[in-house]
DNA sequence: ACCTCTCAGGTTGTCTGAGGAGTTGTCGTG
DNA sequence: CACGACAACTCCTCAGACAACCTGAGAGGT
């Protein structure tokens, strides 16, 4: 369960994610067969279309394969899977959890190495992002993710500016989301000014604690209210 | 469409695999709603079930996203490139200063979400690294890793658990070669053996602060080891 | 003119029932 | 023992019905 966090998923999905976790545990190894559609119905109590459906999304990940007239036959118990679709079927809440802890240790970084572009490239960001204030709640999740995306980047790693930016997607559903049902910009269109501000300005006096300090602090907060809304 | 003159494989899967390339060639970019179920079972000449089941497929494969009362969208043109290839590519140092990153504040999550069951594992796993050290460089590395792993896990972050293990190849990799290069098992078998064991500790006592810190100050020294050797 | 609310139409989600097609193991016969 | 018929399973495909849900248009009030 809690599969969408912050929306109900269907039942195919749930059907789809109890038996992808009993193949991993090895319930069923590579090669044997799974019991027949009808059992696995009401073995998980859904209907038997459902399971038929359960059953192809795990053959389009490359878990199963149907042979008519024989059954349904384990392939493989890894997933095998790209990264980006792990961070789809993961909880919001984790995800996010993720991010903190690897931003929060990137601007430490960034605080170290950031060059006079990267300065220029924050305020830029940091103006893009008041800019926004004034748009939609999609505009203004980009133009946040923008920023942060901008520390990053001054960190000079390309492994970690990688690693971020598979993990903006995702980010951005779930905030997008979270924001929209909190109406976190009710009171006010630019929430959280004056800490990005204040984050800035540590990256750019090269204080590595106060940014980091000042990073986590904000992210916290978000993370909980994801906690609270799933 | 020329469904049913090869008969061969299942109707589903060729639905799918017409589906699979008109959203390759574009015809549908990432982002855009595809027709309606009815729709595409018209036009494709097979029942309504058939093209669920082929579109679950995709799903499964994370081309497409239904959304119900919606439509189901396109969120990708082709099978996402994998990121371990990716990190296969990038600098080992570069790598292992994300794994440190990364695992210094997973271990300040772990000495505050720490269960008895973990600690146990550490110790395991700490006892593994010991007796490891009788054994070759690549036997040991795996030993160390494995203890790494196992602190991870202590944060009780799926995501977090999948991230460390999509760097361990590259880890290993890159660390069997340094302890090969440098020799670095010649005058002690067992290496870091007092600051693991302390960092263990201090997981167990729930000193987030002090895990933290230790884990940073040993893994700094080896990423110092790996800058200067590449 | 603008905003809010309601609602109808369209969409995916789920279940049921029915028959077709293929595979596999059993059993009787030679 | 060899071999063919057969029955019992399996997945495959379709049709229909209803529920849950989203979206956009229009009514109504401010």
């Amino acid at each position: 369960m809690a599969l969408g966090a912050l929306h109900r998923s269907p039942l195919v999905d749930q059907a789809a994610e109890s038996l992808r976790e009993q193949i991993a545990e090895g319930l069923w190894p590579v090669g044997t067969r799974l019991p027949g559609e009808t059992t696995l119905a009401k073995t998980l109590g859904v209907g038997r279309s459902t399971v038929r459906e359960a059953l192809r999304a795990l053959a389009g990940a490359g878990l199963v394969q149907a042979r008519q007239g024989a059954g349904v036959f384990v392939i493989a118990t890894s997933p095998a899977e790209d990264w980006t679709s792990r961070l789809r079927r993961a909880a919001v809440a984790d995800v996010y959890e993720v991010r903190m802890l690897v931003e929060v240790q990137a601007a430490r970084l960034a605080a170290r190495r950031r060059t006079p572009d990267d300065v220029t490239a924050l305020h830029a960001a940091l103006e893009a992002r008041r800019a926004a204030a004034r748009d939609g709640d999609a505009a203004f999740v980009d133009a946040d993710i923008a920023l942060h995306a901008a520390v990053v980047a001054a960190a000079h790693n390309p492994v970690l500016t990688d690693l971020f930016a598979e993990f903006v997607p995702r980010l951005r559903e779930g905030l997008v989301a979270l924001v929209d049902l909190l109406d976190l910009r009710a009171g006010d269109p630019n929430p959280g000014d004056h800490t990005h501000a204040a984050f800035v300005d540590a990256v750019e006096r090269g204080d590595a604690d106060g940014a980091g300090r000042v990073l986590q602090e904000e992210l916290e907060q978000t993370l909980g209210r994801l906690r609270r809304a799933g």
